[in-house]
DNA sequence: ATTGTAAAAGAACGATCGTGCTATCTAGCG
DNA sequence: CGCTAGATAGCACGATCGTTCTTTTACAAT
């Protein structure tokens, strides 16, 4: 905006605030993912980066704004690295299927270093009172209903046998993965995933129609 | 040790070198679940119970040997109120049922304020390096082995498919433990851990022999 | 070449961190 | 009683925290 956009051959300026605005969540995202948002210091992403805790803290003039800046960015990339390759799948349970791999993908690849961002903010704030733990408790909320709503579409269609419990089927979808992410952290072993895998493709199994 | 032992009428001690260590540890592992070890702090810990920063400081002389213990500290906790109600089951699959029921009610009891202690230090160290990551990697395995030899013994009773994958049945036993605790404390809603209890009871049911 | 502006650095603040050293208090023993 | 030893408090240290204020830098427009 401030650079280049009626100026087609602007010269690349040294340093663009935007471009090191981006730089600094990228960063923040990877040490929030090993270390937790509580452990992300303005001091170390300073240091880390090369610059001065001033030049860092101007960017968001808050502890506070960082931290939800650092959630939304890491949002962004989920729904780049997850939702987005779940909703090229063709509606029910195959998209149901894409969104399980995608996530297990998406932890194998170690997008993040620390593992899946928001399952380590779910350990990190779920007993915690304040903004933080409300805004984990929306997110999980909010992929919870969009499980329920694959689910149901795929009842709609027929490939999931009507008589199954939805809320039920979100859990037992869920849990694989979000041990998958945890234990394969742990043991820093990608395979790991493969158990999640192997249960979800189970699970998913037994949720056809008996007829089928 | 130090008191009453060669004195039955002792009087009480205003304050007993002992007692006090075990509050402050029971203290730190109530801090500990909710927040996590790292934001576990000397300061916060004296202010929380009354007394000096130096006081608590003098009992165990340095932050690593205060997490230390902490941690040992829940690991008896846990032994008393998991290991111990599954190991008064008979061996074999009525065992491992009693396991995962032991884990589900410690955490409906919810035993630690802030949920499973232990699920809290998977999720802040699993990506980290250093003696606490190994620590619950260790204690991770373990209880990986243990569940493996409950499943193993299961199936030398003929309780259990012999064509079942033992860490596949261990993976699919165990996320839904975490998962359920996880949940039920983001939600403050302990009746969540039902979706655990009804996906443990079935995926139990699945791993018994075909004969059955 | 001068001016304006946004980005970054620098310096300082009060608070809190982990840790060490010293002093005070109290229970039990002679 | 005085003495000893252990538990606790008080105080100070250097480091780091989040935050504010001021200054320097580097580019864009004039």
């Amino acid at each position: 905006m401030r650079n280049g956009i009626n100026n087609p051959r602007a010269a690349p300026r040294r340093s663009d605030g935007a471009e090191t605005h981006v730089a600094i969540l990228e960063k923040a995202m990877e040490l929030a993912s090993v270390e937790g948002l509580g452990s992300l210091t303005i001091g170390r992403l300073a240091r880390e980066l090369g610059m001065s805790k001033s030049g860092v803290f101007a960017h968001f003039r808050s502890k506070q704004r960082l931290q939800r800046e650092t959630i939304e960015a890491a949002r962004r990339v989920f729904a780049r690295e997850v939702m987005r390759p779940a909703l090229a799948a063709p509606e029910g349970l195959s998209r149901i299927e894409a969104f399980c791999e995608a996530y297990l993908s998406y932890v194998e690849r170690g997008v993040f270093p620390g593992g899946c961002f928001f399952a380590h903010m779910l350990a990190e704030f779920d007993a915690r009172e304040g903004p933080l733990h409300d805004e984990v408790a929306a997110d999980q909320r909010g992929w919870a209903e969009m499980v329920g709503r694959l689910i149901r579409v795929a009842k709609k269609k027929g490939e999931i046998d009507p008589e199954i419990d939805e809320a039920q089927l979100a859990f037992e979808l869920y849990a694989p993965l979000e041990l998958a992410n945890y234990l394969s952290t742990l043991n820093r072993d990608p395979g790991m995933v493969d158990l999640g895998r192997r249960a979800i493709r189970e699970t998913i199994g037994r949720a056809r129609p008996a007829s089928s």
